[in-house]
DNA sequence: CAGTGGTCTAGACCACTGA
DNA sequence: CAGTGGTCTAGACCACTGA
Protein backbone atom coordinates (compact mmCIF):
# COMPACT_ATOMS: atom_id res chain seq x y z
CA UNK A 1 0.00 0.00 0.00
CA UNK A 2 2.51 1.91 0.73
CA UNK A 3 5.89 1.26 -1.28
CA UNK A 4 7.36 3.85 -3.62
CA UNK A 5 10.20 2.94 -5.83
CA UNK A 6 12.21 6.11 -7.50
CA UNK A 7 13.45 4.61 -11.06
CA UNK A 8 15.89 7.05 -11.64
CA UNK A 9 17.83 6.11 -8.67
CA UNK A 10 20.96 4.39 -8.27
CA UNK A 11 19.78 2.63 -5.81
CA UNK A 12 19.17 -1.27 -6.62
CA UNK A 13 14.94 -1.60 -6.75
CA UNK A 14 15.06 -4.43 -4.54
CA UNK A 15 17.36 -2.40 -1.96
CA UNK A 16 14.27 0.19 -1.99
CA UNK A 17 11.41 -2.20 -1.25
CA UNK A 18 13.44 -4.14 1.43
CA UNK A 19 14.55 -1.10 3.45
CA UNK A 20 10.60 0.59 3.32
CA UNK A 21 9.30 -2.69 4.56
CA UNK A 22 12.09 -3.06 7.25
CA UNK A 23 11.02 0.47 8.02
CA UNK A 24 7.85 -0.14 8.34
CA UNK A 25 8.71 -3.24 10.47
CA UNK A 26 11.28 -1.36 12.85
CA UNK A 27 9.09 1.45 13.27
CA UNK A 28 6.20 -1.09 14.42
CA UNK A 29 3.74 -0.13 11.67
CA UNK A 30 4.35 -3.70 10.82
CA UNK A 31 3.67 -5.86 13.96
CA UNK A 32 5.13 -9.36 14.68
CA UNK A 33 2.71 -11.79 13.11
CA UNK A 34 1.67 -9.29 10.12
CA UNK A 35 1.74 -10.50 7.14
CA UNK A 36 3.68 -8.30 4.55
CA UNK A 37 2.56 -8.01 0.86
CA UNK A 38 3.07 -10.88 -1.20
CA UNK A 39 5.18 -10.85 -4.16
CA UNK A 40 2.75 -10.21 -6.44
CA UNK A 41 1.40 -7.45 -4.24
CA UNK A 42 4.78 -5.97 -4.94
CA UNK A 43 4.92 -6.47 -8.26
CA UNK A 44 1.93 -4.95 -9.22
CA UNK A 45 2.09 -1.68 -6.74
CA UNK A 46 5.36 -1.40 -7.95
CA UNK A 47 5.73 -2.56 -11.40
CA UNK A 48 8.34 -4.50 -10.92
CA UNK A 49 8.89 -8.58 -11.83
CA UNK A 50 8.46 -10.61 -9.53
CA UNK A 51 11.88 -11.66 -9.21
CA UNK A 52 13.14 -8.46 -7.94
CA UNK A 53 9.89 -8.46 -5.20
CA UNK A 54 11.08 -11.92 -4.19
CA UNK A 55 14.73 -10.79 -3.67
CA UNK A 56 13.44 -8.11 -1.49
CA UNK A 57 11.24 -10.12 0.83
CA UNK A 58 14.53 -13.06 0.38
CA UNK A 59 17.05 -10.75 1.88
CA UNK A 60 14.38 -9.90 4.99
CA UNK A 61 13.98 -13.18 5.60
CA UNK A 62 17.49 -13.89 5.79
CA UNK A 63 17.94 -11.18 8.31
CA UNK A 64 15.48 -13.45 10.55
CA UNK A 65 12.92 -9.94 10.36
CA UNK A 66 10.73 -12.08 8.13
CA UNK A 67 10.12 -15.61 8.07
CA UNK A 68 8.18 -16.95 4.95
CA UNK A 69 5.64 -20.27 4.28
CA UNK A 70 4.88 -21.12 1.03
CA UNK A 71 1.05 -21.09 0.43
CA UNK A 72 0.53 -18.63 3.40
CA UNK A 73 2.58 -15.70 3.02
CA UNK A 74 5.76 -13.81 4.86
CA UNK A 75 5.22 -12.78 8.25
CA UNK A 76 6.91 -10.19 10.31
CA UNK A 77 8.98 -12.39 13.10
CA UNK A 78 8.85 -12.58 17.10
CA UNK A 79 11.40 -9.82 18.66
CA UNK A 80 14.96 -11.28 20.24
CA UNK A 81 14.57 -12.63 23.79
CA UNK A 82 17.68 -12.58 25.59
CA UNK A 83 18.87 -15.88 27.44
CA UNK A 84 22.18 -14.61 30.04
CA UNK A 85 23.40 -17.56 30.62
CA UNK A 86 26.75 -16.61 32.07
CA UNK A 87 25.05 -15.46 35.68
CA UNK A 88 25.19 -18.03 36.57
CA UNK A 89 27.86 -20.42 35.78
CA UNK A 90 27.41 -23.61 33.98
CA UNK A 91 23.94 -24.54 34.41
CA UNK A 92 21.17 -25.81 31.89
CA UNK A 93 19.22 -24.39 29.84
CA UNK A 94 16.19 -24.93 31.86
CA UNK A 95 18.13 -24.01 35.24
CA UNK A 96 18.83 -20.76 33.17
CA UNK A 97 15.72 -20.14 31.94
CA UNK A 98 13.50 -20.69 35.44
CA UNK A 99 16.47 -18.23 37.14
CA UNK A 100 15.04 -15.33 34.85
CA UNK A 101 11.45 -16.09 35.33
CA UNK A 102 11.05 -17.88 32.02
CA UNK A 103 8.70 -20.68 31.39
CA UNK A 104 11.61 -23.14 29.84
CA UNK A 105 10.49 -26.39 28.50
CA UNK A 106 11.77 -29.04 26.33
CA UNK A 107 10.31 -31.64 24.06
CA UNK A 108 11.86 -35.24 23.94
CA UNK A 109 12.25 -35.85 20.31
CA UNK A 110 14.86 -39.19 20.97
CA UNK A 111 16.42 -40.81 24.23
CA UNK A 112 18.10 -43.70 22.79
CA UNK A 113 21.93 -45.60 23.05
CA UNK A 114 23.35 -46.21 19.68
CA UNK A 115 27.07 -46.85 18.40
CA UNK A 116 29.08 -43.71 18.49
CA UNK A 117 29.98 -42.15 15.51
CA UNK A 118 33.94 -41.15 14.58
CA UNK A 119 33.60 -37.04 15.99
CA UNK A 120 30.94 -37.82 18.66
CA UNK A 121 33.60 -40.82 19.96
CA UNK A 122 36.53 -38.05 19.23
CA UNK A 123 35.01 -35.52 21.03
CA UNK A 124 34.41 -37.72 24.49
CA UNK A 125 37.28 -39.84 23.96
CA UNK A 126 35.74 -43.20 23.27
CA UNK A 127 36.00 -45.46 20.47
CA UNK A 128 33.96 -45.35 17.51
CA UNK A 129 31.34 -47.54 17.86
CA UNK A 130 31.54 -47.54 21.40
CA UNK A 131 27.59 -47.18 23.13
CA UNK A 132 26.37 -43.38 23.42
CA UNK A 133 23.04 -42.31 25.11
CA UNK A 134 21.84 -39.96 22.42
CA UNK A 135 19.05 -37.07 23.50
CA UNK A 136 17.57 -35.23 20.50
CA UNK A 137 15.30 -32.49 22.07
CA UNK A 138 13.22 -29.32 21.55
CA UNK A 139 13.84 -26.36 23.52
CA UNK A 140 10.82 -24.30 24.26
CA UNK A 141 10.94 -20.57 25.56
CA UNK A 142 7.22 -19.22 26.18
CA UNK A 143 5.69 -22.81 24.00
CA UNK A 144 8.06 -21.50 20.91
CA UNK A 145 10.71 -24.03 19.56
CA UNK A 146 14.01 -21.86 20.22
CA UNK A 147 16.62 -24.57 19.34
CA UNK A 148 17.59 -28.19 18.49
CA UNK A 149 19.23 -30.03 20.99
CA UNK A 150 21.22 -33.05 20.47
CA UNK A 151 23.34 -34.40 23.47
CA UNK A 152 25.73 -37.39 23.58
CA UNK A 153 27.17 -39.38 27.35
CA UNK A 154 28.99 -42.48 27.44
CA UNK A 155 26.59 -45.28 28.04
CA UNK A 156 29.44 -46.49 30.41
CA UNK A 157 29.38 -43.25 32.57
CA UNK A 158 25.12 -43.23 32.67
CA UNK A 159 24.03 -46.55 32.11
CA UNK A 160 20.07 -46.36 31.74
CA UNK A 161 20.13 -42.69 31.19
CA UNK A 162 18.07 -43.89 27.62
CA UNK A 163 15.25 -45.07 30.26
CA UNK A 164 15.08 -42.51 32.79
CA UNK A 165 11.85 -39.95 32.07
CA UNK A 166 13.24 -36.36 31.45
CA UNK A 167 10.41 -34.41 31.03
CA UNK A 168 10.82 -30.99 31.18
CA UNK A 169 13.48 -32.05 34.38
CA UNK A 170 16.90 -30.63 33.89
CA UNK A 171 19.56 -32.89 32.83
CA UNK A 172 22.22 -31.90 35.48
CA UNK A 173 19.61 -32.28 38.00
CA UNK A 174 19.09 -36.13 36.73
CA UNK A 175 22.90 -36.87 36.07
CA UNK A 176 23.31 -35.34 40.38
CA UNK A 177 20.72 -37.05 41.64
CA UNK A 178 20.76 -40.15 39.74
CA UNK A 179 24.41 -41.16 39.46
CA UNK A 180 25.82 -38.54 41.74
CA UNK A 181 27.95 -37.06 39.08
CA UNK A 182 28.16 -33.43 38.07
CA UNK A 183 30.17 -31.92 35.44
CA UNK A 184 33.00 -29.94 37.10
CA UNK A 185 34.20 -27.10 34.38
CA UNK A 186 32.51 -27.31 30.23
CA UNK A 187 33.36 -25.14 27.14
CA UNK A 188 31.31 -23.29 24.89
CA UNK A 189 31.90 -22.89 21.35
CA UNK A 190 30.01 -20.10 19.39
CA UNK A 191 29.78 -20.05 15.82
CA UNK A 192 27.72 -19.43 12.86
CA UNK A 193 26.31 -22.19 10.58
CA UNK A 194 23.10 -22.28 8.52
CA UNK A 195 20.10 -23.99 8.76
CA UNK A 196 19.72 -27.36 6.40
CA UNK A 197 16.94 -29.16 6.08
CA UNK A 198 16.44 -31.03 9.42
CA UNK A 199 16.79 -28.07 11.57
CA UNK A 200 14.85 -25.85 9.14
CA UNK A 201 11.72 -28.57 9.17
CA UNK A 202 12.64 -28.62 13.05
CA UNK A 203 12.93 -25.16 14.23
CA UNK A 204 10.57 -23.65 11.80
CA UNK A 205 12.39 -21.74 9.62
CA UNK A 206 13.58 -21.28 6.56
CA UNK A 207 16.48 -23.59 5.26
CA UNK A 208 19.93 -21.99 4.53
CA UNK A 209 18.92 -19.19 6.80
CA UNK A 210 21.77 -18.54 9.45
CA UNK A 211 21.44 -20.29 12.68
CA UNK A 212 24.38 -20.18 15.69
CA UNK A 213 25.54 -22.96 16.75
CA UNK A 214 26.39 -24.05 20.29
CA UNK A 215 29.11 -26.69 21.21
CA UNK A 216 29.17 -27.54 24.66
CA UNK A 217 32.21 -30.24 25.96
CA UNK A 218 31.60 -30.89 29.96
CA UNK A 219 33.87 -32.59 32.09
CA UNK A 220 35.03 -34.10 35.80
CA UNK A 221 37.28 -32.94 37.54
CA UNK A 222 39.68 -35.39 35.99
CA UNK A 223 38.73 -34.07 32.22
CA UNK A 224 37.02 -36.84 31.48
CA UNK A 225 34.63 -35.55 29.39
CA UNK A 226 30.86 -36.75 30.27
CA UNK A 227 28.72 -34.46 27.79
CA UNK A 228 28.67 -33.64 24.08
CA UNK A 229 26.30 -31.59 23.18
CA UNK A 230 25.24 -29.55 19.80
CA UNK A 231 22.50 -27.08 19.92
CA UNK A 232 21.45 -24.77 17.15
CA UNK A 233 19.43 -21.88 18.03
CA UNK A 234 17.11 -20.01 15.71
CA UNK A 235 19.35 -17.09 14.55
CA UNK A 236 16.78 -14.35 14.85
CA UNK A 237 16.02 -15.28 18.42
CA UNK A 238 19.11 -16.16 19.57
CA UNK A 239 21.18 -13.43 22.31
CA UNK A 240 23.60 -14.67 24.60
CA UNK A 241 25.13 -12.75 27.59
CA UNK A 242 28.09 -13.66 28.79
CA UNK A 243 29.69 -11.84 32.07
CA UNK A 244 33.11 -11.60 33.00
CA UNK A 245 35.49 -10.39 35.84
CA UNK A 246 38.70 -9.07 35.24
CA UNK A 247 39.57 -10.95 39.15
CA UNK A 248 37.98 -13.83 38.51
CA UNK A 249 37.54 -13.93 42.56
CA UNK A 250 35.80 -10.96 43.48
CA UNK B 1 34.32 -29.81 -14.26
CA UNK B 2 32.81 -32.62 -12.54
CA UNK B 3 29.30 -31.42 -12.01
CA UNK B 4 26.41 -33.86 -12.42
CA UNK B 5 22.75 -32.96 -11.91
CA UNK B 6 19.79 -35.16 -12.71
CA UNK B 7 17.32 -33.74 -14.04
CA UNK B 8 14.30 -36.75 -13.18
CA UNK B 9 15.45 -36.02 -9.45
CA UNK B 10 13.27 -34.36 -7.29
CA UNK B 11 16.21 -32.42 -5.59
CA UNK B 12 16.27 -28.79 -6.98
CA UNK B 13 18.76 -28.30 -9.43
CA UNK B 14 20.97 -25.58 -7.36
CA UNK B 15 20.72 -27.84 -4.76
CA UNK B 16 22.42 -30.68 -6.78
CA UNK B 17 25.32 -27.80 -7.94
CA UNK B 18 25.30 -26.25 -4.55
CA UNK B 19 25.82 -29.54 -3.07
CA UNK B 20 28.63 -31.34 -5.04
CA UNK B 21 30.36 -28.05 -4.95
CA UNK B 22 30.17 -28.00 -0.91
CA UNK B 23 31.38 -31.12 -1.34
CA UNK B 24 34.67 -30.29 -3.48
CA UNK B 25 35.54 -27.78 -0.51
CA UNK B 26 35.10 -29.62 2.30
CA UNK B 27 36.88 -32.75 0.55
CA UNK B 28 39.74 -30.09 0.01
CA UNK B 29 39.32 -30.90 -4.00
CA UNK B 30 38.84 -27.03 -3.80
CA UNK B 31 41.12 -24.95 -1.66
CA UNK B 32 41.10 -22.02 0.13
CA UNK B 33 41.72 -19.06 -2.29
CA UNK B 34 40.76 -21.32 -5.79
CA UNK B 35 38.28 -20.48 -7.80
CA UNK B 36 35.25 -22.06 -8.72
CA UNK B 37 33.76 -21.94 -11.75
CA UNK B 38 32.54 -19.28 -12.96
CA UNK B 39 28.09 -18.35 -13.53
CA UNK B 40 28.75 -19.01 -16.85
CA UNK B 41 30.81 -22.10 -16.71
CA UNK B 42 28.31 -23.90 -14.78
CA UNK B 43 25.47 -22.65 -17.16
CA UNK B 44 27.23 -24.52 -19.70
CA UNK B 45 27.95 -27.44 -18.16
CA UNK B 46 25.13 -27.76 -16.57
CA UNK B 47 22.86 -27.06 -19.02
CA UNK B 48 20.55 -24.33 -17.06
CA UNK B 49 20.12 -21.03 -16.94
CA UNK B 50 21.79 -18.36 -14.94
CA UNK B 51 19.92 -17.79 -12.22
CA UNK B 52 20.11 -21.51 -11.08
CA UNK B 53 24.08 -21.16 -11.57
CA UNK B 54 23.87 -18.15 -9.00
CA UNK B 55 21.20 -19.55 -6.73
CA UNK B 56 23.71 -22.55 -6.42
CA UNK B 57 26.93 -20.04 -5.77
CA UNK B 58 24.69 -17.62 -3.29
CA UNK B 59 23.85 -19.74 -1.43
CA UNK B 60 27.57 -21.01 -0.75
CA UNK B 61 28.11 -17.53 0.07
CA UNK B 62 25.78 -17.30 2.62
CA UNK B 63 26.82 -20.46 4.16
CA UNK B 64 30.87 -18.45 4.42
CA UNK B 65 32.35 -21.17 2.46
CA UNK B 66 32.93 -19.27 -0.85
CA UNK B 67 33.25 -15.04 -1.70
CA UNK B 68 32.12 -13.78 -4.30
CA UNK B 69 33.72 -10.45 -6.14
CA UNK B 70 32.32 -8.75 -9.50
CA UNK B 71 34.88 -9.15 -12.27
CA UNK B 72 36.72 -11.44 -10.74
CA UNK B 73 35.15 -14.33 -9.23
CA UNK B 74 33.70 -16.85 -6.60
CA UNK B 75 36.72 -17.94 -4.32
CA UNK B 76 36.62 -20.71 -1.63
CA UNK B 77 36.99 -19.02 2.05
CA UNK B 78 39.45 -19.50 4.39
CA UNK B 79 38.86 -22.09 7.13
CA UNK B 80 37.71 -20.80 10.62
CA UNK B 81 40.31 -19.01 12.97
CA UNK B 82 39.26 -20.49 16.36
CA UNK B 83 39.36 -17.55 19.22
CA UNK B 84 39.39 -18.49 23.06
CA UNK B 85 38.41 -15.49 24.70
CA UNK B 86 37.15 -16.94 28.28
CA UNK B 87 40.27 -18.66 29.24
CA UNK B 88 41.55 -15.41 30.14
CA UNK B 89 38.93 -12.99 31.41
CA UNK B 90 38.28 -9.88 30.83
CA UNK B 91 40.60 -9.22 28.20
CA UNK B 92 41.01 -6.88 25.37
CA UNK B 93 41.14 -8.66 21.65
CA UNK B 94 44.99 -7.92 21.35
CA UNK B 95 45.86 -9.47 25.28
CA UNK B 96 43.77 -12.99 23.84
CA UNK B 97 45.49 -12.89 20.41
CA UNK B 98 49.10 -12.65 22.09
CA UNK B 99 48.39 -15.10 24.58
CA UNK B 100 47.22 -17.79 22.24
CA UNK B 101 50.21 -17.12 20.16
CA UNK B 102 48.68 -15.10 17.33
CA UNK B 103 49.73 -12.28 15.53
CA UNK B 104 47.10 -9.63 16.41
CA UNK B 105 46.97 -6.12 15.14
CA UNK B 106 44.49 -3.51 14.73
CA UNK B 107 44.19 -0.08 12.11
CA UNK B 108 42.38 2.45 13.63
CA UNK B 109 40.19 4.01 11.09
CA UNK B 110 38.74 7.01 13.28
CA UNK B 111 39.74 8.17 17.03
CA UNK B 112 37.81 11.25 17.44
CA UNK B 113 35.44 13.18 20.42
CA UNK B 114 31.67 13.99 19.24
CA UNK B 115 28.63 14.17 20.61
CA UNK B 116 27.41 10.98 21.92
CA UNK B 117 24.17 9.75 20.22
CA UNK B 118 20.92 8.80 22.15
CA UNK B 119 21.84 5.11 21.76
CA UNK B 120 25.50 5.49 23.29
CA UNK B 121 24.37 8.23 25.71
CA UNK B 122 21.50 5.25 27.34
CA UNK B 123 24.67 2.77 27.47
CA UNK B 124 26.91 4.51 29.28
CA UNK B 125 24.62 6.35 31.44
CA UNK B 126 25.31 9.90 29.74
CA UNK B 127 23.11 12.53 28.29
CA UNK B 128 23.24 12.27 24.56
CA UNK B 129 24.97 15.17 23.52
CA UNK B 130 27.63 14.41 25.65
CA UNK B 131 31.59 14.27 24.83
CA UNK B 132 32.15 10.49 23.96
CA UNK B 133 35.85 9.50 22.66
CA UNK B 134 34.89 7.35 19.53
CA UNK B 135 37.26 4.71 18.40
CA UNK B 136 36.73 2.83 15.57
CA UNK B 137 39.19 -0.27 14.52
CA UNK B 138 39.96 -2.99 12.18
CA UNK B 139 40.94 -5.88 13.80
CA UNK B 140 43.72 -8.14 12.49
CA UNK B 141 44.13 -12.13 12.26
CA UNK B 142 47.27 -12.90 10.75
CA UNK B 143 47.23 -9.58 8.63
CA UNK B 144 43.44 -10.19 7.80
CA UNK B 145 40.42 -7.95 8.35
CA UNK B 146 38.55 -10.11 11.11
CA UNK B 147 36.57 -7.59 12.02
CA UNK B 148 35.53 -3.87 12.78
CA UNK B 149 35.48 -2.80 15.99
CA UNK B 150 33.73 0.96 17.29
CA UNK B 151 34.11 1.67 21.21
CA UNK B 152 32.64 4.73 23.03
CA UNK B 153 34.47 6.17 26.31
CA UNK B 154 32.85 8.94 28.26
CA UNK B 155 35.29 12.21 27.59
CA UNK B 156 34.88 13.65 31.21
CA UNK B 157 36.99 10.08 32.64
CA UNK B 158 38.99 10.10 29.75
CA UNK B 159 40.18 13.13 28.82
CA UNK B 160 42.60 13.41 25.61
CA UNK B 161 42.19 9.76 24.69
CA UNK B 162 41.37 11.02 21.12
CA UNK B 163 44.78 11.82 20.92
CA UNK B 164 47.08 9.29 22.76
CA UNK B 165 48.68 6.90 20.21
CA UNK B 166 46.83 3.44 20.68
CA UNK B 167 48.89 1.92 17.53
CA UNK B 168 49.00 -1.74 17.81
CA UNK B 169 48.43 -1.23 21.54
CA UNK B 170 45.83 -2.82 23.94
CA UNK B 171 43.14 0.16 24.86
CA UNK B 172 42.76 -1.62 28.16
CA UNK B 173 46.35 -0.76 28.76
CA UNK B 174 46.44 2.21 27.38
CA UNK B 175 43.01 3.00 30.27
CA UNK B 176 44.96 1.31 32.80
CA UNK B 177 48.65 2.76 32.59
CA UNK B 178 47.69 6.43 31.28
CA UNK B 179 44.68 6.90 33.61
CA UNK B 180 45.12 4.44 36.26
CA UNK B 181 41.04 2.94 35.58
CA UNK B 182 40.83 -0.76 34.63
CA UNK B 183 37.25 -2.36 34.32
CA UNK B 184 35.93 -4.52 37.30
CA UNK B 185 33.95 -6.24 35.23
CA UNK B 186 32.07 -6.54 31.94
CA UNK B 187 28.94 -8.18 29.77
CA UNK B 188 29.25 -8.77 26.15
CA UNK B 189 26.60 -9.67 24.44
CA UNK B 190 26.66 -11.96 21.03
CA UNK B 191 23.67 -11.74 18.64
CA UNK B 192 23.51 -12.68 15.28
CA UNK B 193 23.23 -9.94 12.01
CA UNK B 194 23.78 -8.77 8.73
CA UNK B 195 26.60 -7.31 6.93
CA UNK B 196 25.44 -3.44 6.05
CA UNK B 197 27.01 -1.87 3.39
CA UNK B 198 29.41 -0.24 5.28
CA UNK B 199 30.64 -3.18 7.51
CA UNK B 200 30.76 -5.19 3.85
CA UNK B 201 33.00 -3.01 2.63
CA UNK B 202 35.37 -2.68 5.31
CA UNK B 203 35.39 -6.42 6.06
CA UNK B 204 35.45 -7.51 2.26
CA UNK B 205 32.54 -9.57 2.97
CA UNK B 206 29.36 -9.47 0.79
CA UNK B 207 26.54 -7.48 1.73
CA UNK B 208 23.98 -9.21 3.29
CA UNK B 209 25.67 -12.32 5.01
CA UNK B 210 25.16 -13.09 8.31
CA UNK B 211 28.01 -11.78 10.72
CA UNK B 212 28.27 -12.00 14.40
CA UNK B 213 27.25 -8.53 16.74
CA UNK B 214 29.25 -8.94 20.01
CA UNK B 215 28.44 -5.96 22.39
CA UNK B 216 30.41 -4.86 25.00
CA UNK B 217 29.80 -2.78 28.62
CA UNK B 218 32.46 -2.49 30.69
CA UNK B 219 31.99 -0.98 34.58
CA UNK B 220 33.97 -0.45 37.27
CA UNK B 221 33.10 -1.82 40.90
CA UNK B 222 30.79 0.88 41.52
CA UNK B 223 28.70 0.05 38.14
CA UNK B 224 29.68 3.77 35.87
CA UNK B 225 29.85 2.36 32.38
CA UNK B 226 33.30 3.07 31.20
CA UNK B 227 33.15 0.92 27.66
CA UNK B 228 30.70 0.44 25.12
CA UNK B 229 31.66 -1.53 22.30
CA UNK B 230 30.07 -2.84 19.02
CA UNK B 231 32.50 -5.47 17.03
CA UNK B 232 30.96 -7.12 13.74
CA UNK B 233 32.56 -10.22 13.48
CA UNK B 234 32.85 -12.12 9.74
CA UNK B 235 30.81 -14.95 10.17
CA UNK B 236 32.96 -16.89 8.31
CA UNK B 237 35.13 -16.63 10.65
CA UNK B 238 33.94 -16.21 14.03
CA UNK B 239 34.35 -18.47 16.56
CA UNK B 240 34.18 -17.87 20.36
CA UNK B 241 34.97 -20.33 23.12
CA UNK B 242 33.38 -19.75 26.41
CA UNK B 243 34.79 -21.62 29.25
CA UNK B 244 32.62 -22.28 32.01
CA UNK B 245 33.00 -23.95 36.42
CA UNK B 246 30.29 -25.05 38.08
CA UNK B 247 31.78 -23.28 41.05
CA UNK B 248 32.63 -20.19 40.30
CA UNK B 249 36.07 -20.25 42.89
CA UNK B 250 38.12 -23.38 42.06
C1' DC C 1 -10.43 -23.26 -5.90
C1' DA C 2 -7.47 -18.88 -5.81
C1' DG C 3 -3.40 -17.43 -3.62
C1' DT C 4 1.05 -18.33 -1.68
C1' DG C 5 6.07 -18.98 -2.16
C1' DG C 6 9.82 -22.38 -4.66
C1' DT C 7 12.09 -23.38 -8.81
C1' DC C 8 13.45 -22.39 -13.45
C1' DT C 9 14.10 -20.33 -18.23
C1' DA C 10 16.31 -17.28 -21.69
C1' DG C 11 17.11 -13.44 -22.38
C1' DA C 12 18.96 -8.11 -21.17
C1' DC C 13 21.99 -4.16 -19.55
C1' DC C 14 25.28 -2.92 -16.37
C1' DA C 15 29.74 -1.98 -13.28
C1' DC C 16 33.76 -3.80 -12.25
C1' DT C 17 38.49 -6.18 -12.74
C1' DG C 18 42.62 -7.33 -15.10
C1' DA C 19 45.18 -8.39 -19.23
C1' DC D 1 38.89 -5.99 -24.40
C1' DA D 2 36.58 -10.47 -22.68
C1' DG D 3 35.02 -12.21 -18.44
C1' DT D 4 33.08 -11.58 -13.94
C1' DG D 5 29.10 -11.04 -10.85
C1' DG D 6 24.75 -7.59 -9.87
C1' DT D 7 20.30 -6.35 -11.27
C1' DC D 8 16.10 -7.01 -13.81
C1' DT D 9 12.34 -8.69 -17.02
C1' DA D 10 8.31 -11.54 -18.31
C1' DG D 11 7.13 -15.34 -18.55
C1' DA D 12 6.42 -20.81 -16.83
C1' DC D 13 5.16 -24.98 -13.89
C1' DC D 14 4.92 -26.53 -9.42
C1' DA D 15 3.65 -27.84 -4.23
C1' DC D 16 1.46 -26.24 -0.60
C1' DT D 17 -2.25 -24.02 2.43
C1' DG D 18 -6.87 -22.79 3.55
C1' DA D 19 -11.53 -21.54 2.37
Amino acid sequence: MTLHIDTRSHIPIYYQIRDQLRQQIMSGQLKPGDVLPSEMDICTECGVSRMTARQALIQLAYEGLVTRHRGKGTFVSEPKATLDSSQFPLQSYTEVLGQIGMQAGAEVLDQVVEPASEAVAAQLKLKPGDSVVRITRHRLMRGEVMSLETSYYPNSIFPDLAKLNLANQSVYHLLENHFGIAPAYAADTIELSVAGSFEAKELKINEGVPVVLVTRLSYLDDDTPLEYTQTIHRGDRFKSVVRRSRQQLK
